[in-house]
DNA sequence: CTTGACTCCGGACCATGGTACGGACCCTAT
DNA sequence: ATAGGGTCCGTACCATGGTCCGGAGTCAAG
């Protein structure tokens, strides 16, 4: 099985730049051209579905270079580092989101209590005065 | 109380670049200058602390200066409905967070239990063959 | 065997959120 | 009154992750 640039973009979710983008950022590579026009495997499809799953996860496209050089599972340690730390940057983010959704849901509460006075959301900092 | 830009700047916890870059957004005013150097309110430094966490619940800087320009909550209904699309945003990006995190657990966990073979970490998009 | 869609490629451009630079000015302590 | 450290300001630069452009080549259908 094999496809041209746009079937591979489509199947990874992405425009062709972008898969253009990820071969020259080397996290995809370029496959050799027959007779003009580069033809792409399943496995490329499963490595760019692999970046962004990596992508999704908070890896920078610069990490995810990293994890890939760490090919074919050869440093299994340095990967496991890598998702551990990923993992607990990971919580933190979800954490911090979470205090962000209730703060956030305590102030449209409250603006939608009252409907005098100044918009608590905007005015959490209210009281500019010198 | 008033204080200069570097101490502004300090209480809201950011580089004084960034409080420049923040009046030339429009987020915080210029005071003028009596003799030569601006001086900044505890209003300011609200409004400051009030543009850091509106960031951290993932406004762009360009929504934090359409809320502040809702000022003095003059329009509480659109100020709602910006910050019920931001809730709504927080919980998709929660939980596709909470899902990479078990993933990755997951891959993590599996890698540690083998030490043969390729680490599932990276090796979630094995199978290059053409 | 031409037309139209797709591909190739390098390089320029974009948005976001800053960060750095450099010369001039101000302010305080010595 | 002078040195130093902070401020002012415009402009330039940065990293990240793309996105678009234009000219040339390729390919399948009519």
């Amino acid at each position: 099985m094999s496809m041209t640039i746009s079937a591979l973009a489509q199947a990874g979710g992405v425009g062709v730049e972008t898969v253009r983008y990820y071969q020259r950022r080397g996290l995809l590579d370029t496959p050799a051209r027959g007779t003009g026009i580069r033809r792409y495997s399943a496995g490329d499809a499963r490595r760019l579905a692999f970046i962004r799953s990596a992508q999704a996860a908070g890896f920078t496209l610069e990490q995810i270079g990293e994890l890939l050089r760490l090919d074919a599972g050869q440093d299994r340690a340095r990967a496991r580092v890598l998702a551990a730390e990923r993992i607990a940057a990971l919580d933190q983010k979800i954490a911090e989101l979470q205090a962000a959704r209730s703060a956030l849901t305590r102030l449209a509460r409250q603006c939608h209590a009252s409907e005098e006075g100044p918009c608590p959301i905007i005015a959490a900092f209210e009281g500019e005065g010198a």
